[in-house]
Formats: structure tokens, sequence, C-alpha cells
DNA sequence: TGTACATCAGTGAACGCGCGTTCACTGATGTAC
DNA sequence: TGTACATCAGTGAACGCGCGTTCACTGATGTAC
């Protein structure tokens, strides 16, 4: 039916921004050709520069979708977790172990974290997107740092623990914990990461 | 003087190792170009394959250079620290802080893994170069293991606890908290989580 | 309901540039007799 | 000590290909009167 048919353009757009999210997951930005991903959607290289005004544009889209996505991920997970559990620390367990279990039933190895491949091709990218990158990973340091504050009135930590740190140490497990599952072909390794993280809050605030 | 004077080409090839792995972690392997290389170096092109069959020749050296590396800084690291303390925790806890300190002092951001660049641009390298890649990361969680191994020894941990995901956790930690320093450009980032998972591992065994 | 115009979502052809790779050649150094 | 040959560490020119970008154009859909 469709052959005559116009397409939508924010179909095309979402598409685009589909594919190109897989490979630079896959082969990094400067590999991903434009080429490519037309050939994956089905449209020519004007059709593409007609939905981003360069490939500098196309990286800051999938960027902020990215962040944009994962925050309601978390969001999601969190406010979820805490609707079943009204104690700060009890709610962000449940709340990791649902991560944990979300990620371990994913079909396959995770894809990837775009912020980890944007830090790699530094270069590549334009300062926008460069501070784009960096105000993502401080805002999951800000989330998790809160939730830890929370915690840390209820139950208060018998020694002395570097809470900003600890916020960082969820992101940086669950990047490091992709780099490793991709690098080994083996897609439980991320969320037995997730769970260790959960075993060291518990082991902070309770042991 | 060495106007005339031909060079060593073992110099040469250390050169063009130093500069690539240097421009890999700005900016990915696809985007290095072998002409950026040779510029730095002095060089012409055809000198750069005379050192290298092709660029698939120059990831293989330049990771198996960076796996050879690192295997000997840890080696260094933690029979020093073992040398001051023979028992398993205490040792692996020194060897952990000099880890730390050393991270601490270095002058800038620590410029990236190796390992992490090639697994997030996998499709740019051979088979060979993958399983390269595979095998560093598992080396290193059998590295981390055989500590935790002797450690359960003699301190057996109260609760059941993954030891393949702990020895992981450090190489997810160094390899995230590498991401995330370089991406918040704050070196601090990096040695804060090695001073974390020294705390974890405390708390297992000790707590 | 019909018509004029605007907007949307593209097409098709051309561009210059830089990339990795090849090939024939070279000049300095090392080695054998 | 002199000479012949081999090896080392490159040079210089050329190659074809794919890349990102531009530009003039188009045909379907939406909107105003």
């Amino acid at each position: 039916m469709s052959t005559t048919r116009k397409r939508k353009g924010s179909e095309t757009r979402k598409q685009i921004l589909e594919f190109a999210e897989a490979a630079v997951l896959e082969k990094g930005f400067g590999a991903t050709s434009i080429e490519e991903l037309i050939t994956a959607v089905g449209i020519t290289k004007s059709g593409f520069f007609y939905h981003f005004k360069d490939k500098g544009a196309l990286a800051k889209a999938l960027l902020q979708r990215y962040l944009d996505r994962e925050e309601i991920l978390f969001d999601d997970i969190f406010r979820r977790a805490e609707e079943l559990n009204d104690d700060p620390l009890h709610g962000f367990l449940v709340g990791l172990k649902m991560l944990a279990e979300l990620l371990a039933d994913l079909p396959e190895t995770h894809p990837g974290c775009l912020v980890a491949s944007v830090t790699y091709q530094e270069q590549l990218f334009n300062q926008e997107v460069i501070d784009m990158n960096r105000n993502g990973v401080l805002s999951w340091r800000k989330r998790f740092r809160s939730h830890l504050d929370r915690i840390s009135e209820r139950y208060p930590p018998k020694t002395d623990i570097d809470m900003d740190a600890m916020a960082d140490m969820f992101s940086a497990l669950v990047d490091g914990g992709i780099t490793l599952s991709k690098a080994v072909k083996d897609k439980d390794v991320l969320p037995r990461q997730v769970m260790l993280y959960r075993d060291f809050v518990k082991r902070v605030f309770l042991g």
C-alpha cells in the first residue's frame, strides 16, 4: 500500500537514529557512515541531510535521545521500587535488584553505553556534545548521591565513606560491566556487577 | 648529527606505536589515520608500511603491547605488596592502595583503556584482535580470582559471594572509572573507585 | 467544492578530499671472504 | 684492508574508493480562501 504513499518524516528520523545507535555502539561514531544508515533505512543521502544538517547533528540527537531514555528508565524503576517499599534503603535495594533482573532478561549482551562510546571518541565531537556527555554522567552522580543521602539519614554508616565516589561507583560498574560483557561475550557479567553493587550498599549501611 | 645518519627501525616502530596509542584512546582506531601518525613520527606512508603490513597489524601490535605492559604493571605492584606483607588479604589491600596512589599521582586524567576502546569498535578489528582482547579480560579475571581464593582460605567470607564477579569487579571499576574520569574531566574519580573496591574487599573478608 | 500556494519529505548528480594500499626504487649500514 | 653482496629503513608517485556535503529540483500532502 505504501509504495506511492509518502512517509512520515518523524518515522524516518526515528529509524535513522535507531540504526545509527546500533552501529555506533558496534563500531564507533567515526566508523559509522551515513551511507550505511541510508541503505538500512532505504532513503538517499540527501534524504538524510533533510533530517540532520550534518553528521554532528546526528551525534547530538543520538546522545540526547540516549540520555533521555536512560533517565526515564531509572525514574521508572526506582519510583516503582519505592512504591513497594517506603524505607529508602530497602527501596533502593529493590530497585537495584529490579535493574539486575531487567538486564539479566535481555536476550543478548547489552549493546553498549553511548556515553562510553562518546568518551572514547571525544575528538570526533563538538563541544556541545562533549558537554552533554559530561552532564549526563554528573546527573547520574546526583541521582545516586541523593538515594545514598536519604539512606544515610536513617542508616548512618559506621565508618566514613566517600559518598560521591559511591554514587559514581554505580555508573562505573554498569559502564565497566557492559564493556566486560561485550569483551568476553557473556551477557551475565553485567547483571552480576549490579548485584555486587547492591551487596556493597547493604554492607555499608547494614554491616 | 642525525641528519644523514640512518634511524634504527625499532625506534621508529616504537614511536609509531606511541603516537598511535594516544590517538586511538582519544578518538578511536577508525578515526586514527596512518597519515597523522607518519606526520607525527616524521616518515612517509611507505615507511609506515615497512613496519606494519597493514592497519590491522598496527591494531594487533598496539593491543599486544598494551596487554603486556598492563600485566607487568600488575605483577610488579602485587609482588612488591606481598613482599611487604605475607598475609594474602593484607598484601592485596596494600597492592590496591599502591595502585590507587599510582593513579592519583598521574599528572593528567588516565588516557584510557585500550581494551575498552577495542570493545567499542569491534567491527573494525579482525578475529585475532577480538580474541586477544577477550583473553586479556579473562586473564585479569584469573589474576584477581586467584588473589581472592587465597584470601578466602584464611578469611572465609561469612556470606556467599560470587567470586568471579568480585574478580571482574576490579576490572569493571577501573574500566568504568577511567571512562567516568575522562567524561567528567576529573582525574580523581578513578583512584577513588580503586579505593572503594579496596573498601569492599575489606568488608567482605573482615566484616 | 475548487484552486493556489506552502510545506514536507524527500531524489539525483556532482564535488573535492583523504584514506589505506601498492610498487618500483634507493641510499646507508652490516657481513663474508 | 678492500670489495661484493644482503639487509635495513626507508622514499615518491600513483591508485581507486568511499566519505561527508551541496545544490537544484520534485511530487505528495496540508491549508486558506
